[in-house]
This record gives structure tokens, C-alpha cells and sequence, in this order.
DNA sequence: ATAAAAAGTGAATCCAAATTCATTTTATAA
DNA sequence: TTATAAAATGAATTTGGATTCACTTTTTAT
């Protein structure tokens, strides 16, 4: 009596589940998420649009998980870094800030989407505690640093915002020479991914106070 | 027979224009663009609805006007400080970046409406005109201190965007402790405005490389 | 095979503002 | 004072998706 999914079906079910939320990544890295729309998102998984609300109560439910997905994969990979034992504030910094650069430039599109693309409201909230929570992790590195005098003596929860602020301008947002096309600036300055980059750890780093050991 | 304009009249639909930017200018400070409609900005400029579309061809145009109208305040006076005649670098950064930290303190909603509220696309690429306008000024304040030595050699578009991108999230957007109530974190965390800035100062001159003089 | 439950469908509905425009009011010039 | 131009009005229209829901199809349990 009792209808029981089956696990074939359950299976098939929580198949769609994904290919509603890669078909949406995939839009989203494209086009932004100004580019999601239920019909569009419909089309392209390959359902009906009223069948997209039984798997997700509203396209904002869509968008965050989407959202949350990805950001939170990238949010635990630095977290990890930081983390990691026996490595001093000003190296773990380093190589925290390397990732994340190498890693949003892979996915330049997707990177700008979740970081700096204007959302909606309900969106713009998640991606601040997305970005608090990147700004609470600096801030612990920077209290470690200053603890062993590898950085100076700073609010640290300002300089963290600052640091979240200053790589994503520099390397995602509009004002990034990234942005433009590789073409363009990049070729003109002579300039490439690695030196932008280092340009930005050290600027960090120095920021922090650290000094260059020789 | 043919019309023209008395002066009473012109003068008083100059008055009824500027009546129209004064009133969508505090609504955007008080409650930001995505809180203005026509019909809300009608009500308080006295008019109807139509009158709003014989001042301005559309909602757009009208929150440009007032966008750029106060956007180019302060640009404009950040370009000053940066043109002064005999002042280095190191000088006219610090300078600059007191000053435009204080009067976004003093007008905060305004400033977070003009620099960081999320924006729709035609809005937003006013704003990225002005970022970049920022980020022009301050990458040939750093080439200049680059050549006086004041400042290590570095990308210094790359530089710009992040001093830019620093400025913005530790001051004024979200992760700024200034934005949550003063009451709150500032407080248990003994810090006022005068620390933040000087503390972003300090972050921003080092950052460039800057070596403190005692 | 059949009935009940769940899943899927997509055309119709809803919605909130921006924008329009036929009409009214005000200003100008003869 | 009167005819014409400009300005002001605000109710009605438009619009672009998100969301709904009556109906169809598929799955499950007997």
C-alpha cells in the first residue's frame, strides 16, 4: 500500500537532482547568474519547468545551492592550508592566496560569478558569509603572525577585510588586467598570470608587515 | 506666438530638477537604489509619476545622474590630492586615503550605495567606470613612487586594483567592522574610526613597499 | 492487472514596477 | 482675452519572468 521508492528510482530522482544543479553551474559559468532563468534551466536539463519546483522550492533555492556549492569548496580548501601544521603564518598566507588565484583563474567566469557578480539580495547575503567567513580565517592567520613577529602589531579583522577586498579586485573584479581579454593589456604590459600572482602575495605579505628574509 | 521659457519659469523647473536629484539622493542614502521606484520618488519630490519622465528619460537615467553626480565629488577630490605639487607619494596616498575614509564614515549609507551595494547592470557599469578612474589614479601614484624609490618596483595596475579593492571592503562593505553597529564589535573591540584608518594606511603604504622613516 | 502515490508537464496566472498617453492645467504671446 | 505651446497628471498598459496547478504519466504494492 505504502508507495516506497525504489533505490532505481530514488537513484534516478537524485540523478536529475544533479543535472538540474550542473546544468545551472554550467549556465552560471557562462553567463553569470543574471543568465539563470527557470526556462532556461528547464531547457537545458531537460525537464519541464514546474518539474525544477519539486526538486528546488524557488529559483533563489536553486541559485544558493549552486552558489553555496562551489563557494564552500574553495572557502575549505584555503581553510585546509591554514590550517596546516608546522608551516609559519607568512608561508601558509602564501600559498593560501596562490590557490585561490590559480584556482579562480581556471574558472575565471564561475570565479567572477560567485565573488564579484551583482546578485539579488537573498544571493548577496550568502556570499557574505562566505566572504566573512574567509575574513574570519585571515584574521586568525594574522593574530598568529603577529604572535611570532612575523607580521606587526594590526587590527587584524581590518587588515583581513582589506585582504579579502584587495584579491578580489586585483584578481577577479573588473579592475583586474586578468579580466580584460589575455589578449589585450596583458600582452601589451607583457604581463602574465604567474607575475600577477606574485605581485599579490607580495603585496599581502607586506601589508602584514612581513619582512623579506634574504 | 512662439513659446519661450520666462525666467520665473525656467528657474522654477530647475528648482523641481533639483528637487527630484535631492530627493533620490536621500532615498539611496537612506535605504539604497534597489529601494527607489518612480512612484516612491514621486510621491516625495511632490510630482506625479509622468512629471519624473520629462526630468529623466527613465528610472536608469535617473539613478545615473545622482550616481555620478556624488561618485564625482569624490573622485574628484581624491585626483586633487593626488596632483598636489611637492608631496610624495608615500604623503599624498596616506593623505588621500584619509580623506576619502572620513567622509564615507561621515556619510556611510551613501558611500555603501555608491561603492559596494549591488547594483543592476547599467548602474554597475557606471561604477566600474569610476573603479577604474580610481585605479588609473593610483597606479600612476605608485609609478611615481616607484621612481623616487619611495616604493619597490611592482605591477602597479595590479597594485591600484587592490588598494582599490582594500579600501572598499575594509571600510565600507560588509566585512568592515564600521558597518556592523558601532555599538557593537568597535566597541568590545576598543577600536574606533581614527585606528581603522590609520591601520589601513599603514597596510596600504607597506603594502607598496613603502619603509616607514623613524 | 489495478488502484493509490508520486513525479512530471507546460500553459495559464500572477506580480510588481516601469513606462505611456489621453486629458487637464499652466504659461506665453499677440 | 484668447489661442497655442509646454508641463503636469495618474490611471491604464506593458513586460518579463517566476510560480502555480489541473491534468497526464510513471512507479509502486497488492
Amino acid at each position: 500500500m505504502a508507495y516506497q521508492a525504489t533505490a532505481k528510482t530514488a537513484a534516478k530522482k537524485a540523478q536529475k537532482y544533479e543535472k538540474i544543479i550542473s546544468v545551472t553551474k554550467k549556465q552560471i559559468a557562462q553567463a553569470g547568474f543574471s543568465s539563470v532563468s527557470m526556462a532556461n534551466i528547464a531547457a537545458q536539463a531537460e525537464v519541464a519547468t514546474g518539474t525544477l519546483y519539486r526538486y528546488f522550492s524557488s529559483k533563489q533555492a536553486l541559485c544558493t545551492e549552486v552558489f553555496c556549492k562551489y563557494t564552500d569548496i574553495e572557502l575549505t580548501l584555503v581553510e585546509k592550508l591554514l590550517n596546516a601544521k608546522n608551516v609559519s603564518p607568512a608561508q601558509k598566507l602564501t600559498t593560501a592566496i596562490e590557490v585561490f588565484a590559480k584556482r579562480a583563474m581556471q574558472s575565471r567566469h564561475l570565479a567572477w560569478s560567485l565573488i564579484v557578480e551583482p546578485l539579488d539580495p537573498g544571493l548577496e547575503a550568502q556570499r557574505i558569509k562566505y566572504r566573512q567567513a574567509y575574513c574570519d580565517i585571515y584574521s586568525k592567520l594574522i593574530d598568529e603572525g603577529i604572535k611570532v613577529q612575523q607580521f606587526r602589531p594590526q587590527l587584524s579583522s581590518v587588515s583581513a577585510a582589506a585582504i579579502v577586498g584587495a584579491l578580489a579586485e586585483s584578481l577577479i573584479g573588473p579592475l583586474s588586467i586578468l579580466s580584460s581579454q589575455p589578449t589585450e593589456k596583458m600582452q601589451e604590459q607583457k604581463v602574465n598570470q604567474a607575475q600577477v600572482i606574485s605581485n599579490i602575495v607580495t603585496f599581502c605579505l607586506q601589508a602584514l608587515g612581513y619582512q623579506q628574509q634574504h
